[in-house]
RNA sequence: CGGGGCGUAGCGCAGCCUGGUUAGCGCGCCUGCCUUGGGAGCAGGAGGCCGCAGGUUCGAAUCCUGCCGCCCCGACCA
């Protein structure tokens, strides 16, 4: 590649609309350009990063014994109506009409079609294990597409689907991908960290994502310092605790809290800690069919946040939202603040309470009257529930699920998901096969995802500095950069050249800055592209017959006769090969 | 969708509050000279439905209304 044919748009600018590192590198230094809210052309260097990711990819499912395949991305309504999807999935999915007034939509994952496509071809044990995948672009119409590839509307995406003749078999099935997640996520050279994961729209019983470790990531990971141990957050169950030294009970007392509306003013007016006081929240939950929204009271400890995806999960739920005051004040007839458990049950709403609740004793709750309180409070003497469940977000002071030990917390990029579906597809549109009893039973499926496009924006996230984007070898657009700083001398500009078909020759992917810039151009782009080599013919070369290496990552340089460059360079990519760090 | 902010040249911004010449500045772009190891210098030049529509006014980038788009915080997720 010649820089001066290559269209790069660099930008000494930052836009304006870019708020995190990697959308606005990928901006300055020409990788993107974008479209409308979430979507982006990839320009020429930033689908040259793609391809890097891809590639490691494709080698690495084939290795897994998964075979490639391309579905369509207009996909039939009825297709989704099989599964119920087509109502559950929500304003996510883009739906419209074709010319024949045909309900479509454009597939944001592909579990309809690869279960439509297996079951009309797939009809004996003999013809299993199966596992397709696909690398496409996908559309989800996302509430709030941000930070330029890390959520995008439309992304790249790589969908696996794996079928299988029973729970075992799907067992090693996902294992495999696991595995083969490992070596992707490691050869793309990221930190990064397997964590149990909730399955979400997806569905399915048991799944895991790949956090890319970064600290722009949406995801909060709870870590065990101790062993193992590591889950989002969403997930992270909460071991219920016994009564340590259970009190007696104590009659219930109505005191006065004039104005005392939050947790913190209740409890200071009162003398007492947040963990001596039970809050009650109102949730609007939208049932699974999207037909009904009903409310539900959500019992918690003062200190303690609601989990909103383990209470979605609770209610089989499709989305669960905190009411506004006023609804909670049209539903109960209490203004939020006071509002309590006691005569709530059964009346107006269903009562759900944290594991931690019914371990205590004594607390306070809203008293169900503006500007009262009630102290020794107990559940189940003083007020039922409909529901005692893990319902809040583990915290740093839990201790491990696992072995008990001390938890932290860290950020993290989700770029790929595992999931044990199991026969959720396979039921629902009537996948089966034939086994060697000649039973008929339903397909054992998982899935698989990785995001293509979100992997060059993690490892961005990974990889810079203030002068720019330093891309691991693997995922780089090109390896070396030459620069010639002398157009204008024979001398100088013969060394680049002949160094750029010597690289070449030897299949490393060259970019030669051959434009007429200052030398301070041709750096400061060289080191925003990215680039891991940087080789620079200039005047030492008349001076000293030496060209200069500079290793991007590291600023280390090193001045080489030009004879010597080929080898020196091989040798760098090739170490830089087995550690996915150069 | 709720909350906050922004739309003026390719990019980054000023001007708007307090309406009034030909709408500015920096970068980039084009031409020429000059310069060439960290985004040089000089000279000349091109480029604007001031987001869109309506209104107020003698007069609107500026005031009012509506719409559209974009960004940030929350729910969603590869």
């Amino acid at each position: 590649m010649r820089y001066s044919q290559t269209f790069v748009p660099t930008l000494k600018e930052t836009p304006a609309e870019a708020e995190v590192v990697s959308h606005r590198l990928m901006l300055r230094a020409g990788y993107i350009r974008k479209l409308s809210a979430g979507v982006y052309t990839y320009l020429p260097f930033g689908l040259a990063a793609i391809r890097k990711v891809e590639k490691i990819v494709r080698e690495e499912m084939n290795r897994a014994g998964a075979q490639e395949l391309l579905m369509p991305m207009v996909q039939p309504a009825d297709l989704w109506r099989e599964t119920g999807r087509y109502e559950k999935y929500g304003p996510e999915l883009l739906r419209f009409k074709d010319r024949h007034d045909r309900e479509s939509c454009l597939g944001p994952t592909h579990e309809e079609v690869i279960t439509d496509l297996v079951r009309g071809e797939v009809r004996s044990y003999r013809q299993l294990p199966l596992n397709l995948y696909q690398i496409q672009s996908k559309f989800r119409d996302e509430i709030r597409p941000r930070f330029g590839l890390m959520r995008g509307r439309e992304f790249i995406m790589k969908d696996a689907y794996s079928f299988d003749v029973d729970d075992e078999q799907a067992g090693i099935a996902y294992q495999k991908m696991y595995d083969a997640y490992q070596r992707i996520f490691t050869r793309c050279g990221l930190q990064f960290r397997a964590v149990e994961a909730d399955s979400g729209t997806i569905g399915g019983s048991f799944s895991h994502e790949f956090m890319v470790l970064a600290k722009t990531g949406e995801d909060t990971l709870a870590v065990c310092r101790n062993c193992d141990y590591a889950a989002n957050v969403e997930k992270a169950a909460i071991k219920a605790r016994p009564v340590e030294s259970p009190e007696a009970l104590l009659e219930p007392e109505k005191v006065e809290t004039p104005g005392k509306r939050k947790v913190a003013a209740v409890c200071e007016f009162l003398g007492i800690g947040p963990e001596s006081l039970v809050k009650t929240m109102i949730y609007k939950v939208t049932g699974g069919d999207r037909q009904q929204v009903y409310p539900v009271a959500v019992l918690l400890r003062g200190d303690r946040e609601v989990q909103e995806v383990k209470l979605k999960n609770l209610l089989q739920a499709v989305d669960v939202e905190l009411a506004e005051d006023k609804e909670v004040f049209d539903l109960t007839g209490v203004p939020t603040g006071y509002l309590g458990p006691i005569g709530l049950n059964g009346q107006k709403v269903k009562v759900v309470a944290d594991f931690e609740v019914a371990a205590m004793r004594n607390f306070v709750v809203g008293a169900g009257e503006k500007n009262y309180h009630l102290k020794n409070v107990n559940m189940d003497r003083d007020f039922e529930v409909t529901l005692v469940a893990d319902l809040r977000q583990i915290a740093t002071d839990d201790p491990c699920p696992l072995c008990g030990g001390e938890l932290g917390q860290i950020e993290g990029i989700e770029v790929g998901h595992i999931f044990k579906l199991g026969t959720v597809y396979s039921e629902s549109m009537r996948a089966v096969f034939q086994d060697h009893e000649g039973q008929e039973k339903p397909l054992i499926m998982g899935c698989y995802g990785i995001g293509i496009s979100r992997i060059v924006a993690a490892a961005i996230e990974q990889n810079h500095d203030e002068n720019g984007i330093i891309l691991p070898v693997a995922l780089a657009p090109a390896q070396v950069i030459i620069l010639n700083l002398g157009l204008k001398d024979a001398a100088i500009t013969a060394a680049a050249e002949l160094l750029y078909t010597q690289l070449q020759a030897q299949g490393v992917e060259v970019l030669l800055d051959d434009r007429d810039e200052r030398p301070g151009s041709k750096f400061k782009d060289a080191d925003l592209l990215g680039i891991p080599f940087r080789v620079t013919v200039g005047t030492r070369l008349i001076k000293d017959d030496m060209v200069e290496i500079r290793h991007r990552r590291n600023g280390l340089t090193v001045d080489l006769s030009p004879a010597q460059v080929v080898e020196y360079v091989l040798n760098q990519i090739t170490a830089a090969g087995s550690t996915g760090q150069e």
